[in-house]
DNA sequence: ATAATAAAAGATATTTTTGTCTTTATTTTT
DNA sequence: AAAAATAAAGACAAAAATATCTTTTATTAT
């Protein structure tokens, strides 16, 4: 299994790549998303959408619209857009899948998960949406298969 | 999503289960095994079978059969468990899930995401089958929902 | 030998995730 | 006002993960 499911994979460097492009106010639509970061057309359309009416992004029809991400935006944690699209089952699941294991009633890898999970969930409060903006435009890191 | 997939899940808690039970050279039903780590019978019958194949279990057929653990299986890692049901992606995988994400190209999220990945990798390789035996038998952790 | 037991295997079903295609609604430009 | 561009929405499809049911095979006990 992967951290994150396909879906929330591609929402995050999907957002990532808005974040780079329209740091400046302009716009970008789907179909150069969707090529920039490899993922389906369509199916990101959905997931942005949805990330638009959670309020993580804001998108424009018509004409020069597109999506695009508020200063704001840019200043949040990646850990909004994991739970928008995947919930919080990573910062909190079991690695066990148990639904009620806690302290009290702890699962085997109980302890020592708790400790990957806050790296976890360390890692995805303190690294934000716009951070990347410059290296992405460098192209120092990438967003899609070279 | 989580960190391993609910096969894995179920694999895991089924082995503990063995290992707590069968220390002493004896055998335990799948019947028994799945009531005991609250998974479909038939669906763990065959990630066992699975498990037995790839050596890292066994199995007898017939009256008193049932699966057990050798002795020498109970110091194997958990990690063995994790790659033989959900492959080597937890170990290696890319967060953003790009087959070619690397040191040399890195995804935004490469650098940070790697500590989190090995320390995944050092507590799935330093815990071990059999190291939750007494607590299991003393029911100070568990492996189903009470 | 026969019967009973239990895992192994096979066939099929359901659910979830991922993906595609078409139509609609909104906005901008002309 | 009309045309063009673009996201939104809806219907549908394919693939993968999860789950169930039935039959077969191997083993043991009687």
């Amino acid at each position: 299994m992967s951290l994150f499911s396909k879906t929330c994979e591609y929402a995050l460097r999907a957002v990532f790549y808005i974040a780079s492009k329209t740091a400046d106010g302009s716009k970008v639509g789907i179909k150069e998303i969707a090529r920039n970061v490899n993922s389906p057309e369509h199916f990101l359309g959905k997931i942005l959408q949805d990330l638009s009416r959670k309020g993580i992004l804001d998108s424009a029809k018509g004409p020069n619209g597109g999506f695009f991400l508020h200063p704001k935006s840019l200043k949040r944690p990646i850990a909004d857009i994991v739970s928008a699209v995947d919930g919080d089952n990573v910062f909190t699941g079991c690695a066990l899948g148990l639904a009620h294991c806690s302290e009290r009633n702890p699962c085997p890898l109980h302890h020592e998960f708790k400790k990957i999970r806050n790296n976890i969930a360390k890692m995805l409060t303190a690294t934000t949406i716009g951070q990347f903006n410059k290296e992405l435009t460098l192209g120092k890191i990438l967003l899609k298969e070279v």
